[in-house]
RNA sequence: GGACCCUUAGCUCAGUUGGUUAGAGCGCUUCCUUGACAUGGAAGAGGUCACUGGUUCGAGCCCAGUAGGGUCCA
C-alpha cells in the first residue's frame, strides 16, 4: 500500500485516475445481457460553448446519476454530443470574414460552409474536453454532431417524412425577422423585453376638408411610408362618418381610405389605427380582410428602402424613426409625443428588435400534441420539480405552428428541389405535391442541372429535437442494432434547464411520439421517463451569470484551485432542488476541505495499523465479531445504514444537495469527529484494537462507494490506496456494487452481526457527558487543558457507563480523571445525561457567575416545564393527540423536572 | 393581464403526511498546533420562521388575504 501524503493533491490524480478509466473503456455503454439499462443523453452544448457554471452543474448532475447506475450494477451509458448551433456559430465565422474585409457571399455558400467546417474541426470540441476535465463518464466513442452525415440523414429523413404527411407546408406568412442576421426566427427566439420608448401623435388629414384631421398614435413612425388605411372600430362613433373617407399620409404622401374593423381596440390611442401591413402582424390580418396592398419599406437588413421616399430612404430604421419624426414636424403632421413603455419582441441570439416581416417560409404543423399532453399530464414522464408540467401543458395548449427554416447558409439545408424556371412565388399546395415541379427526397433529383434546390436551411432545434433516438442509430436498422437502441430507448433521465422547455423538452417528447415504434403504447414511444430541471446558477447578488457581466467564474480555474472533486462536491450541495442557486466560492472551498477530510480519515486508518483483507464486503465482515462490539462500533454501523439509506431514497427523489448533506454529516461529524476520535484510545487496547481497525475499513469502503458518483477522483484513489480492490489492482470502482440499505443490512445479518439499536442509543448519553465536560471546562478558562479534574454524582447506572468508557471519556473530554462522590461542594456543576458532573478547580470558583450561570439554566427549564405542562393539562390535547406525542411529553416533562430539581440543588449548595 | 416560485440566524439554504426546546454550512466570538487533517479541533453567541387573519388540542408547515423579490407566458 502506497503511503498516503498529509494533504490531498487533486491535479496529477484527477489527470491519473481520467486516463486510467479512458483506457480500460470504463464508460463504454453496453447493451445485451439480462443487466437493467440506464441511459442518459447529454443535452448537446453549443459547439461553439465553452464550459459555464451551469454546464458544470448541469453535467455533474447527469455524472452523479450515471456514476450510481453503474455502482448499481446496471448497463449505464451516457451519449455525448453538441448541436451545430445555425445562427451562433455562423455569426461567429462571419465576425472573423469580417475582419478580412469579406462577407459570406464574396465566398459564396460551398466555399464559406467549408469556413465553418475548418472552424469547428479547430474549435469545436473544446467544451467537450473541458467535460472530462470535470470528471464527465461520458461514452465518448458515441460523441454525436447534430451536422454529422448519419445524424444528418435523420434529419432530413423527418423532414420528408413530415412533408409526405403533410405536417410541414410551405407558406407567405408574418414571420419573426432578425435584422441582424437576417433569418426568420421561431416565436420561442423572440424575447419581449420592456422598452421605454415615445408615443407619437400624428394627424394625417382628411381629404378634401382641409383642416379637419385623424389623429392616431404611433411607436413606428417611420413605417407611416408603408401605411395603406387608417382603421377605426365599426361602432365607435367618434368615426363613424369618416368610414369610406379617405385621409393623406403624411409621409409618402398619397391618399388612403378610411377603414371600419372590429380587431381595432377603441380604448387604445385615440382609437383610430394606422395600417402597416408589411410591418405587424395584426395589421396585416385587417389589410388581408379589406383587400388591402402591401408596402413593405424596409430592407432584409433593417434599412429603410426607397419605397419609404426620399428622406427616409437608406436610413436605418432607428435613424429612420428620429428622421420621420423631423419630417412629420415639417409637415405639420405632429401633433404630440409623450413617453411610453411597451414590450418589444427582441432577438434571443442577436439582441436586437425583431421586424415582423412578410416572407416565404416552411412551417411545421406539430406532430402528436395531444399525446405528448397525455404522456406528462398522465405520469409515464415525470417532471421534477413537478411544477414545471403545468408550464409544459400550457405551452401546448396555445401550441402555433413551428416555422423551421432559416435563412442561414449553416445548417441542414431543406431537401426541396423546384424546377428552375418556376416562379417560387405562385407555387400553389398542389405545385408542391406536383412531382414534376417540386421534388422533396433525401437524394437529390435526376438531371440535377434542371432543378434549384431550396436555399434555406433548417431551424437547429428541428435537428436537435431527434436527439434521444438519433444518438442511438436511427433511422439506419444496423446502426440502431449496433448501438442498442432496443435496450437503451426510452432513455431514462434527462438534466436539463426549464428555460428550454418549449425549444427542446416538448419537442423531442413529440418527436419521439411521432417516429418511434409507431403503433406501440406510449411508454414506449416517449423518449425518457424522467426530466430533471436544474436551477440556474446566479452570483452573490442574485444576478444571472453573463459573458457582459463578467460575473461568472471560470470553471476551469476553479477545478485548477478546488479541484474537480472539490467543484462537484461544492456545486451540488448548494444546488436546491428545482430552485435557482448563488454561487457562493466559499462552498467550492469547503467542497475542497470535504475532499481533504476524507483524505485524512483515510490517512489515519493507514497509519493506525496493518491492513486486513479489504477484497470485498464479505471479507470485511468476516473480520468482525459483533459480541465483541462497544456502542460505539453498534452507533457507526447503525448510522452507516441509516446513511446508506437516505442516499438511496433522496437520489432517488433528485434530492442531490440533501444527499450530499447527509454523506457530509455521515462522515464529518458521526465518523470523524466521534468514532475515529474514539478510536484513538480503543486502538492503544488489543482488546478492541482489530473489530476497531475492521470497523473504520468498512465504514471507508461503504463511504467511497456512495461517494464515488459525486467525486469520483479522490474515491477511486482511496479505493486503490485502501486495498479495496483486493489483489487485482486492473480493477475500479465501477466494477464495484454499492448495494442497498437493505443489502447492506442483511450482509451484516448474514455475517453474525446484530446491530444492538439500544447500545447505540446509549452512545448520545456519552457524547452529551462530553460535550457538557468540554463546555464546564471552557466557561472555566480550561478548555485547552488536557488535565482537568471531574467528580460525579450519580446513580450505579450511570456510573456503571461511565466506567465502561473510561478511557476515551479522559481522553475526549481532556480529564485526566473523573472520580465517583456522594457529595461535592462548592464546585461549578452541570447535569448530563450519566448523572451531575462537577469540574474540580483547585482555585476559587467565582461563586457569584455560577450562580448567575445556573440561575440562568432554571429559568430556561422552568419556561420549558410550564409549556409542556400547559399541553399536558389542556384536555383537549390529551383527549386528541396520539398517544405516543403524549406518552412523549410526559417522559419529556419527567425529564426536565428532575434536572431542574438537580440544578436547583446545585444553586443551593453555592450557598 | 394570466400562471408559477421565493420570503426561516449576518450570508446561502434545509425543515419529509402539522407533534419535544426550528437545523446545517459559511461568517462571527473565545480557546487549542495533543501524531489523520489548521483545508483542522473544541466551546459559544445569533432566529417574533415577511405581515394579517383563519382552521386545529397543537402551525415554519394547511387555508385566505397583504407586502416585497423573481421567472415564464400574453
Amino acid at each position: 500500500m502506497a503511503e498516503i501524503n498529509k494533504s490531498y493533491e487533486p491535479g496529477e490524480v484527477e489527470k491519473k485516475w481520467y486516463a486510467a478509466w479512458q483506457d480500460a473503456g470504463a464508460f463504454a455503454g453496453k447493451a445485451g445481457g439480462d443487466r437493467e439499462t440506464y441511459c442518459i443523453v447529454i443535452p448537446p452544448p453549443n459547439v461553439t460553448g465553452v464550459l459555464t457554471m451551469g454546464h458544470v452543474l448541469n453535467n455533474t448532475l447527469q455524472d452523479i446519476l450515471i456514476r450510481r447506475a453503474r455502482l448499481e450494477g446496471r448497463s449505464a451509458l451516457w451519449i455525448p454530443g453538441t448541436d451545430h448551433a445555425g445562427i451562433a456559430t455562423q455569426t461567429v465565422v462571419e465576425r472573423e470574414l469580417r475582419k478580412q474585409k469579406m462577407t459570406r457571399r464574396d465566398l459564396g455558400r460551398e466555399k464559406f460552409v467549408a469556413r465553418v467546417w475548418d472552424w469547428r474541426k479547430e474549435k469545436g470540441d473544446i467544451i467537450l474536453e473541458q467535460l472530462r476535465r470535470l470528471g464527465a463518464s461520458c461514452d465518448w466513442q458515441r460523441t454525436h454532431f447534430t451536422m454529422d452525415a448519419s445524424y444528418s440523414r435523420a434529419v432530413l429523413a423527418v423532414f420528408v417524412d413530415l412533408f409526405r404527411k403533410g405536417q410541414i407546408y410551405r407558406g407567405k406568412r408574418m414571420v419573426n425577422w432578425c435584422p441582424a442576421s437576417q433569418t426568420a426566427l421561431s416565436d420561442e427566439e423572440v424575447i419581449m423585453k420592456p422598452v421605454n420608448g415615445s408615443l407619437w401623435q400624428v394627424r394625417y388629414e382628411v381629404a378634401g376638408r382641409p383642416g379637419e384631421f385623424v389623429t392616431v398614435k404611433t411607436t413606428r413612425p417611420e413605417t407611416i411610408p408603408g401605411d395603406v388605411a387608417i382603421a377605426v372600430h365599426p361602432d365607435d362613433p367618434r368615426y363613424r362618418a369618416l368610414v369610406g373617407c379617405t385621409v393623406w399620409r403624411p409621409l409618402n404622401r398619397a391618399q388612403i381610405p378610411i377603414i371600419a374593423d372590429a380587431a381595432v381596440d377603441r380604448e387604445f390611442g385615440t382609437g383610430a389605427l394606422k395600417i402597416t401591413p408589411a410591418h405587424d402582424k395584426t395589421d396585416f390580418e385587417i389589410g388581408r380582410r379589406h383587400g388591402l396592398p402591401v408596402i413593405d419599406v424596409l430592407h432584409p437588413n433593417g434599412v429603410l428602402n426607397d419605397l419609404a421616399g426620399p428622406g427616409l430612404a437608406g436610413l436605418d430604421r432607428f435613424a429612420g424613426r428620429k428622421k420621420a419624426v423631423e419630417l412629420l414636424k415639417e409637415a405639420g403632421a405632429l401633433a404630440g409625443e409623450e413617453a411610453y413603455a411597451n414590450n418589444v419582441g427582441y432577438s434571443e441570439r442577436a439582441d436586437v428588435p425583431i421586424e415582423p416581416r412578410l416572407t416565404w417560409q416552411w412551417w411545421l404543423r406539430y406532430p402528436k400534441v395531444e399525446e405528448a399532453k397525455a404522456a406528462v399530464r398522465d405520469g409515464l414522464i415525470e417532471f421534477y420539480p413537478e411544477r414545471w408540467s403545468k408550464v409544459y401543458l400550457h405551452w401546448l395548449e396555445n401550441i402555433q405552428d413551428w416555422c423551421i427554416s432559416r435563412q442561414l447558409w449553416w445548417g441542414h439545408r431543406i431537401p426541396v428541389w423546384y424546377r428552375k424556371g418556376l416562379d417560387r412565388d405562385s407555387l400553389s399546395e398542389a405545385d408542391l405535391r406536383d412531382p414534376a415541379k417540386v421534388h422533396v427526397g433525401l437524394e437529390a433529383p435526376p438531371e440535377p442541372e434542371t432543378w434549384e434546390q431550396e436555399e434555406d436551411v433548417l431551424d437547429t432545434w428541428a435537428s436537435s429535437w431527434l436527439w434521444p433516438f438519433a444518438t442511438l442509430g436511427w433511422p439506419d436498422a444496423a446502426a440502431m442494432e449496433q448501438s442498442g437502441f432496443d435496450a437503451f430507448y426510452p432513455t431514462s433521465t434527462l438534466v436539463t434547464g426549464p428555460d428550454i422547455i418549449f425549444f427542446w423538452v416538448a419537442r423531442m417528447i413529440m418527436a419521439g411520439l411521432e417516429f418511434i415504434r409507431p403503433g406501440e403504447p406510449i411508454e414506449r414511444r416517449i423518449p425518457f421517463r424522467k426530466v430533471y430541471f436544474t436551477g440556474i446558477i446566479r452570483d452573490a447578488q442574485g444576478r444571472k451569470m453573463s459573458k457582459s457581466l463578467g460575473n461568472s467564474p471560470d470553471p476551469l480555474d476553479l477545478i485548477n484551485r478546488y479541484g474537480a472533486d472539490g467543484l462537484r462536491f461544492g456545486i451540488i450541495s448548494i444546488a436546491p432542488q428545482g430552485q435557482d442557486l448563488r454561487f457562493q466560492e466559499d462552498r467550492i472551498e469547503s467542497g475542497k476541505n470535504f475532499c481533504n477530510k476524507l483524505w485524512n480519515a483515510s490517512r489515519f486508518r493507514q497509519m493506525s495499523g496493518p491492513a486486513g483483507d479489504n477484497a470485498s464486503l464479505g471479507a470485511i465482515l468476516a473480520r468482525l465479531d459483533s459480541s465483541r462490539f462497544d456502542a460505539d462500533d453498534h452507533a457507526i454501523l447503525e448510522r452507516l445504514v441509516g446513511v446508506t439509506r437516505d442516499v438511496e431514497r433522496l437520489l432517488g427523489q433528485f434530492e442531490f444537495s440533501a444527499a450530499v448533506q447527509a454523506l457530509y454529516g455521515f462522515f464529518w461529524n458521526d465518523f470523524c469527529d466521534w468514532y475515529v476520535e474514539v478510536s484513538k484510545s480503543k486502538l492503544q487496547s488489543e482488546l478492541t484494537r482489530d473489530i476497531c481497525l475492521s470497523i473504520q475499513d468498512l465504514v471507508l469502503r461503504q463511504a467511497l462507494l456512495l461517494l464515488h458518483p459525486f467525486i469520483p477522483f479522490i474515491t477511486e484513489e482511496l479505493w486503490q490506496m485502501l486495498g479495496y480492490t483486493g489483489s487485482d489492482a486492473s480493477l475500479l470502482m465501477r466494477d464495484a456494487r454499492v448495494g442497498t440499505a437493505d443489502a447492506l443490512a442483511l450482509a451484516l445479518k448474514s455475517a453474525g452481526i446484530c446491530i444492538d439499536a439500544a447500545q447505540a442509543a446509549s452512545v448520545e448519553s456519552v457524547k452529551g457527558f462530553v460535550s457538557q465536560a468540554r463546555g464546564l471546562k471552557a466557561e472555566h478558562g480550561l478548555a485547552g487543558r488536557r488535565d482537568a479534574k471531574f467528580f460525579v454524582t450519580t446513580a450505579d447506572p450511570g456510573w456503571a457507563a461511565i466506567e465502561a468508557n473510561l478511557s476515551k471519556l479522559l481522553r475526549m473530554a481532556g480529564a485526566s480523571e473523573i472520580l465517583r462522590r456522594d457529595q461535592v461542594d462548592s464546585a461549578p456543576a452541570v447535569v448530563t445525561p450519566l448523572g451531575t458532573l462537577y469540574l474540580d478547580l483547585a482555585s476559587a470558583v467565582d461563586a457569584g457567575a455560577e450562580r448567575q450561570r445556573l440561575a440562568k439554566e432554571i429559568e430556561k427549564l422552568t419556561q420549558h416545564i410550564s409549556s409542556t405542562q400547559a399541553r399536558l393539562s389542556n384536555p383537549a390535547f390529551a383527549g386528541k393527540a396520539p398517544p405516543a406525542v403524549i406518552e412523549g411529553a410526559r417522559k419529556q416533562l419527567a425529564e426536565l423536572q428532575a434536572k431542574k430539581t438537580e440544578v436547583e440543588r446545585l444553586l443551593r449548595a453555592l450557598g
